[in-house]
DNA sequence: TAGATTGTTAATCGATTAACAATC
DNA sequence: TAGATTGTTAATCGATTAACAATC
């Protein structure tokens, strides 16, 4: 396992990277300050970041944008498409089963699952939603990287022991309650209301 | 103007009032042990942020319930619900629009727009898609405190250059790209490939 | 009073910034 | 070479943690 890089880098490291995903086919090389103006982040956090990488630039130069952008999807661990598996047909999960951007961005979604019979069965794009029961055996052959979880709050902490006790140790949760997962997992909690909370507190520094 | 909060603090406040909305109804008083445990925080660092809300609890018993609740919310500005304005009514902005949720948490989408004939008089849930054209018309009148634009990657500067010469000046973009708001504007930026992308370094390290 | 829990301090830790020598 | 730009250092800044006196 490669050297850790800190919380705050990794956070920026996709910014870097759909930068570079845009620059790459126009421009060869690209310089900190290039992805300091595209990206919103200073020039010297730039440097600093690419340098956990261990990647040498070019001094006088800059960075070669396509190495660049190959050498950080690397270190995030992105190779060929990770398998996604989206939990729960409502509104939101419809809506990400129909987001065409994953697939660019390096995820596919792989599966989605519901327990609502009258949701069970239908197309959402390419995909049909299969009873949430069948989770457990499609697991092991599809080999999911990454579960997201899409259901109403009541259940969301069950949804993650469920991905959890199949081997789905990555999580995404958008339902707006906390969930918890055991040693070894990894769940980043997005909640829509949170966000515009606390963008309601900038509101009023603002004016 | 109230001092400032850290940002670290203002962006934790949410969390604590969502245990706080829910625990309130059940129990007059809780302890910073109580929140720390429902929201996965330390309890010094409970205490620590509540103290720059000027907040007194009780030694040796705890906060009051409803009390903490409702400063946390004033102090985030939440008063009344605050309108939002959806700007970009397709697979996501729709799901927003549906999204039930927002009610509780102090929010209400008060408007929908889009630029696709094909979309704009549809109707999701009680609200009509309106022509974007008409957003500057009715700005005025509405008094919309939040923008969300969930149009594609193309528009979005576009957009948020449209609501903040509406008085919209504060911003949450979904769309995958950095957009730029002039000084005494806010925008926040959420993108679901980066953090999949984030995940995916972290999946990494767990195993 | 004894037990519980806050509010605050001081120490530690991690992140950001600015500056500049190295070097293409 | 002269100009540009990296990689890295040292200084600063802000956030977290642990400990405990204050006090209900």
């Amino acid at each position: 396992m490669s050297p850790a890089i800190p919380r705050a880098t990794v956070a920026r490291l996709p910014r870097y990277l759909r930068f570079l995903e845009e620059v790459a086919p126009k421009r060869s090389t690209t310089s900190s300050d290039d992805i300091a103006e595209g990206t919103g982040v200073t020039a010297a956090q730039v440097r600093k970041d690419l340098s956990h990488l261990g990647t040498y630039g070019t001094r006088g130069v800059g960075y070669d944008a396509a190495a660049l952008r190959d050498l950080i999807a690397r270190a995030l661990g992105l190779g060929e498409d990770l398998k996604v598996v989206l939990v729960g047909a409502g509104n939101l999960g419809t809506a990400l089963a129909n987001y065409g951007g994953f697939g660019e961005r390096g995820f596919e979604i792989a599966a989605v699952y519901d327990r609502d019979p009258q949701r069970i069965g239908t197309a959402i794009g390419d995909l049909e939603v299969r009873d949430v029961e069948l989770l457990s055996g499609d697991a092991a052959e599809e080999g999911f990287a990454i579960g997201i979880i899409a259901t109403p709050s009541g259940v969301a902490q069950d949804v993650a022991d469920l991905l959890v006790e199949n081997g789905v140790r990555t999580i995404l949760n958008f339902a707006p309650r906390m969930v918890r997962v055991p040693e070894g997992s990894v769940v980043r909690q997005v909640d829509l209301a949170i966000e515009l909370q606390i963008l309601a507190y900038y509101r009023d520094r603002a004016r």
